[in-house]
RNA sequence: AGGGGUGAGCGCGUGAUCGCUCCAGCCGAAUAUGCUGGAGAGGAAAGUCCGAACACCGCAGGACACAGUGGUUCGUAACGCGAACUUUGGGCAACCAAAGGAAAGUGCCACAGAAAACAUACCGCCGAUGGGGUGCACGCACCCACAGGCAAGGUUGAAAAGGCGAGGUAAGAGCUCACCGCUCUCAUGGUGACAUGAGAGGCAGGGUAAACCCCACUGGGUGCAAGACCAAAUAGGGAAGCGCCACCGGGCUGUCCGUCCGAGCUUCCGGGUAGGUUGCAUGAGGUGUCGGGUGACCGGCAUCCCAGUCAAAUGAUCAUGGUUCGUCUCUGACGAAAACAGAAUUCGGCUUAUAACUCACCCCUUUUU
RNA sequence: UGGGGCGUCGUCAAGCGGUAAGACACAAGGUUUUGAUCCUUGCAUUCGGGGGUUCGAAUCCCUCCGCCCCAG
């Protein structure tokens, strides 16, 4: 496997492995996002974006939904590992470039992992 | 130079690294993995306001109802779209906007005003003719405003029964005449909307149909989550066989025997959910050129293949070059900005959003030659 | 993808061609020793925005904006 490569089999497509994560998952609270996360049986860990249509128009949403992405593409050794991980954005986040996000998800990601 | 009008165009470029989707080739059992190469958002992809293609369902024929459209003639697969033209209105102009019928019927027109629709008569004008009164020169004058006549003028309102001038009259009135308007008839031109000319009528008659309505034309319904194919698990259905030795339930009169059915077991079949495949990218296609047409558009020839996702691919970072703006130490440096917006079955339109820039033609004003 | 509904004062709302009702809230005054209650008065200037029809539009037509709901 490529090093930070994020094919189809790591991405969560199905709304019954969506449902299982929201019921039984971990969550994590960021500046206008949260990241839900819970153990699969996997080799890999897979990756789940939902952004609310109240976020703003489809290239605003398209465009935070790659965002998170990129940095989890290149920054996978600090997520959960062997998880189903869904990120969810809700209507008042600001980030606009690649930096800011990194920069907002690591440190929730670090507070977590000191408790 | 300034201010307008109309119609078009463009919608940052290049490279490197890390990724995503599809296609082709190689390796391979493989649609896995890997490698190489190629392609990968728009002018509106948007809103979903119209029209089609395509698919399924329905359907003898006709009429009614309902909905939509509405100057004419073309264009188009079709349209509520486009083109050219016509009339009316707006603008000094370039140019822009609007469009069936109110003389088939019904409804509505607040307030104000006499009156809002079979016109009427509040103020008003007249009072010739008839009536009353007074005077006398006895058939005339004056007075009254009673009968009656009139619709010119006034008032209201968004809107009040042609306009203006002259004649005419007691006062007036298309009552008469000229010009203008209107209606009808005829002729000519035009495919047609309509235009022009001639003659006649003397004036018909308020507005509103984005009120009901009338007339003409058009429309079967549902939508790619349409539809087609494959098809797990669980539950249930059908058929065949076994099985009633034994156990459980029921029928054949109460019981027993017997027998039949169910249950049970085995095999097969069909429907069909999750899920998957397909529909799904060659098309009323694009580009160039030649020809026809005032134009929308049409035809011939050549050439090209140009996204295909489904919790949603088309991205991120860096470098560099343009464009615009600002500042400064101004042949340059530094800093900033770049809109509206993301394919979802596919086309043709319409509507709306849009930074910066570019082009063509036309009109008006001012100045110079 | 297709269909339906709503938008009127700070809030809840009526009105559906002819002056934008009403309630609560708010403000001012009165009553009261002071409050509450009660009484009187006031408060819509883009009826979501923009065009059009009409003498006249919240109402009719067109077009945008926002919100909500339904089907699969």
């Amino acid at each position: 496997m490529k090093q930070f490569g994020l094919p189809k089999c790591c991405v969560l497509r199905k709304n019954g492995e969506f449902k299982r994560v929201y019921q039984a998952g971990r969550r994590l609270y960021g500046e206008g996002f949260a990241i839900i996360y819970l153990a699969n049986n996997l080799p890999q860990s897979r990756l789940g974006i939902s952004v609310q249509r109240k976020v703003g128009n489809a290239v605003r949403r398209n465009r935070i939904k790659r965002l998170v992405r990129e940095v989890f593409r290149l920054h996978r050794a600090e997520f959960p590992q062997q998880a189903d991980i869904i990120i969810t954005v809700r209507p008042g986040i600001t980030i606009n470039t690649t930096a800011d996000m990194y920069a907002a998800m690591g440190s929730v990601l670090l507070l977590s992992e000191k408790r």
